[in-house]
DNA sequence: GGAGCTATTATACGCTTGAATAATAGCGAC
DNA sequence: GTCGCTATTATTCAAGCGTATAATAGCTCC
């Protein structure tokens, strides 16, 4: 009976490496397919585990989600530079890895879906879609304002609302069928779609 | 020990059943949710008759996904009269209930997250959004041929991308969250919108 | 280098799952 | 009516689920 050897993991790491396991296994195999044995295997340590570093397996996932959503906002914040080159790279990243990937698309679904069934994840959703949307119009209104133009809030709003959806659907249809579409297509697409949008061409 | 009375249903009619109660079932509590067990009980029988209509419960909801993706697809289809008008129609109604509906997006998000998962999903998917994105360039091809517009296939495709996005992302949005826009507020910016994008306005 | 703490393993439990099988009852044909 | 077909029910099964508990071994500190 010979027990397996394991390390000790310093603080917080494990937990990090369980959630990074909990998505990688929730992307490969549904949420179904994510179970507490499988996602100790992929992290290598033992299914017990699981339940010392969480209440259960739901509040892993739901903080699993919370890495989702940080993961896919986190790139379009960090942007520098003129309002110009920010609107730009804010949409960019969206049409570049790691974000546009088929792995996060499928992390998103898999997470939307249970949106409706668990009210958990239906706040941390509404908290990651306006922090979201918050960011682009805040982006828009230095853009327009730079160049010069006007913009009430509720204009900044509702081309808010517009190139977030116009983004995300993109986004959807390009990691879920990236093979229909020519490389660099879509964010060549996204783009003039933004400039037709705003009525504006996007340089620096 | 008395056996449950029941009645023999005519051709095909409990097979439509079951599929209206497994999308039920995933609607209301996930993939994960939508066991054998409750979809018979939703569908008022019990549930080995699942086996007795589909090989497998795999099989029965591959085709419950050929029934959500006939269902978002078939309204926009059938729209009739001159090209603006149909081109308004086909757009205006996704913000329209069935289409506008939290549990159609639950069912499009709860089958999109297994796309990846599952090749007989990913080719239902794959049809479903070319059948969507053809039908949307065709009439949006006509619609600019009405207005005298010369555009190359090329441009049809990418307008037809690009409106295909805007429509998909605000969509999803507006099913998750509705309470976030005013009544009304997407289909007029989802209208502006495509106006902007094809620079011309959509009237009869 | 031994003691103490606790992260980790190992094992077991009760429950649910999808599926297989056998018994039964609805219903059309005659 | 009742016979025969099969749609439907009822029951069972093995596998896998999330969780609980007890034993163990890696580290830190002295």
């Amino acid at each position: 009976m010979n027990r397996r050897t394991f390390h000790r993991a310093p603080e917080g790491e494990r937990r990090q490496e369980l959630i990074e396991a909990t998505l990688d296994c929730i992307s490969e195999f549904g949420l179904k397919g994510a179970t507490v044995r499988q996602i100790a295997i992929r992290a290598g340590v033992t299914a017990g585990l699981v339940r010392h570093y969480f209440d259960s397996k739901d509040q892993m996932v739901a903080e699993a989600y919370r890495a989702v959503i940080a993961s896919l906002t986190e790139k379009a914040k960090n942007v520098e530079g003129d309002p110009a080159t920010r609107l730009k790279e804010f949409i960019a990243v969206n049409f570049t890895e790691p974000v546009a990937d088929s792995r996060s698309v499928s992390l998103w679904a898999a997470f939307i879906s249970q949106v409706r069934v668990d009210p958990v994840l239906a706040e941390i959703h509404r908290e990651g879609y306006l922090a979201f949307r918050n960011t682009l119009q805040e982006l828009l209104s230095e853009f327009l304002a730079a160049k010069g133009r006007t913009a009430s809030a509720d204009e900044c709003r509702r081309h808010a609302i517009a190139i977030n959806g116009l983004v995300d659907g993109l986004w959807v249809e390009g990691c879920l069928a990236g093979d229909l579409f020519r490389d660099g297509e879509l964010v060549s697409i996204a783009m003039a779609s933004v400039e037709a949008l705003i009525g504006l061409p996007i340089e620096n």
